[in-house]
DNA sequence: TATGAATGAGCATTCATTCAT
DNA sequence: GATGAATGAATGCTCATTCAT
């Protein structure tokens, strides 16, 4: 007799992430294609046949894994509430970014090594849109942020503190134990007022 | 009657030039690992195997891109000098900076990519600390440069400059026409100052 | 209470008659080797793994269709009676070959694909010896009927004939819109006769 | 230095023949898809990669094998001359065209495989194509043949000759041992004018 | 009986590297 | 120096078969 369908689901899901994490740490760590399905399934514990039980191919799993993280990523991260950020909101919105990067360390480092990879990017066709796609309206909320602050120049205003920020997230992502990560972010919130406030 | 052996040398080094030249647009645009010799050789218009008189490996190839590279970049640029900066030799660094950038963009995103891949990074083994390793007293000139603007917080100012300019070199490699690249540099130079004056 | 005996007899007999239809029929479109168990389980509604509770390999598929499709062709075919044909019965006899041909069209094309093929020919040792087995009496019958009728040379016709009868079914398997069967059946018999009367 | 251009071309030419010849023997009894690369390559004593220096894929050999035997059985054979075939060029006919398939047995056991395969031959696209098309015409003939004869039912006749001969092709093909073949062709032959002269 | 997750050998194909010429 | 034929290990993927449930 056939196991119940809900312990067949619930195994199915369990094993899935299990790949799935797996390879999105091996991705991180080696690239996409230094990273054969053998290793994958052989950290994982499990036969490389198996592995196509749960994706269809190699690609696929490069997929799921973005779709998953940005969902993760992106769907608790409410950064637009109403569109308006107050100086609270917006020392959150900071913390909150880099408490979000810090947390999928790995995750980030693949999709910053696959951005610089046009070649990878296409093979994921739509779906890295996602990230890219969710991550303007991020840039509109800073432009209104800054002009609601008074900024006499908002768009320079926006450029130097989204270089600021990436540049922060570069660090955290490739040398963490460069700077203190905590006291990074501090400073980097702390600069943006001072930059503010000396219109 | 054979060539003199200067322009034989001079032969050789052309043809590893150009060698490395189709290598590294190759190796940017698509990836170490999905870039092959024979691609490499039929973009170069040579054979395979001509390649292995001037390489002994495909890995050996992105050994002396990143040495050439980094010898050209950092070559002549003098920095240091006197280990001293002053506000305009400052101005003059970061624009420097950029100008290294966007002159050898291509280089930069594949060295930015191979940062993010320890494995690959560790197969050039101490080869790639020469970048790194070079950039270290770049890292104490901006110090001392702080230090002699009077900044209260050195270490601070340190973090969410190198912060702003490495963000900025990643706008740059990443997505150039998403800003204006003068135009951020020179509001890069602007929030420098703006940073230091509001002491 | 469980099922009668009978009952689950006539059960498996109607799953394993499903799932020899369904692999028939693959078989003789894709060709044995492109057909796969998974194939044939989706297509028949049962999971992998119970075909081999009826079969103990995909080979024994293929024996066992060979014989079912042998037993129930030849099985009422008495084309033997009483070893001696009138002109009648010989008209009956090659009327009833394509009847049969006809019928069983998806089984003769694949059984004429495998008779091409040795290799898988050797697969089904024994068994396929049936088919040609029972063909030879056939053969015998028709030698017979050409010696009644007083041909001259009853090796030779018998060739000839046959090979005609072969030709016929050849074209009714390949490209049955070619040419108008049933003309073709009588075109045949017509033949035959003129063959045999002009001796 | 690289050898001669000619040298090249005759070694290669040498080498594709070799595999083409191995793989039609391999298709032919084992069939398309039991056939490994693998094989073929020991077969030929050569290493698996070197097959893809000369065929970009499986498929590939296969319809080049089909194009090189049409080309090589069609090309010679000029049954169509005037388009009107007197009676000595008919016996001439039907004895060429055993002579074919004799002398190509091989190639003809696969080539009627593969019509049995209809997904095989999708795989071929085009170039079968070669195969049915040019054998269009010598239907054509072969009807204005039996019309200059004074055949009452042309038709009809073409039918049953067309039969006779195809089937005279299978024995030859799968069995020929079956019947003395220089003996069939002739019976086939003195069958049809048999048939032709007792309108 | 029935399921489908799991296995692993096998396949077509790629590619860095070697070497006879 | 220069070529490209040749190699063979490795890759992504398939599939007949097994087995815990």
């Amino acid at each position: 007799m056939p196991r119940s369908t809900e312990q067949l689901e619930q195994l199915r899901k369990e094993k899935k992430k299990l790949i799935m994490d797996v390879a999105l740490e091996l991705f991180a760590h080696s690239g996409f294609h230094a990273t054969s399905i053998s290793e994958i399934s052989k950290n994982a514990g499990i036969s490389k046949g198996l592995i196509y039980t749960y994706f269809s191919s190699k690609q696929e799993i490069l997929k799921e894994i973005t779709d998953m993280a940005v969902e993760k990523i992106y769907g608790n991260f409410d950064y637009d509430r109403d569109g308006i950020l107050t100086r609270d909101e917006f020392v959150f919105f900071i913390h909150e970014s880099f408490r979000l990067v810090k947390e999928n360390l790995v995750f980030w480092q693949l999709y910053t090594a696959l951005m610089l990879q046009p070649g990878i990017m296409d093979l994921l066709g739509d779906e890295y849109r996602n990230v890219e796609g969710k991550s303007k309206p991020l840039v509109q909320v800073l432009m209104r942020f800054l002009e609601t602050q008074g900024s006499p120049d908002p768009q320079g205003d926006l450029m130097v503190i989204s270089s600021m920020i990436k540049g922060g997230f570069f660090y955290a992502i490739t040398v963490p134990e460069f700077f203190p990560l905590d006291l990074l972010e501090d400073k980097i919130v702390h600069a943006c007022f001072r930059l503010l406030n000396n219109k």
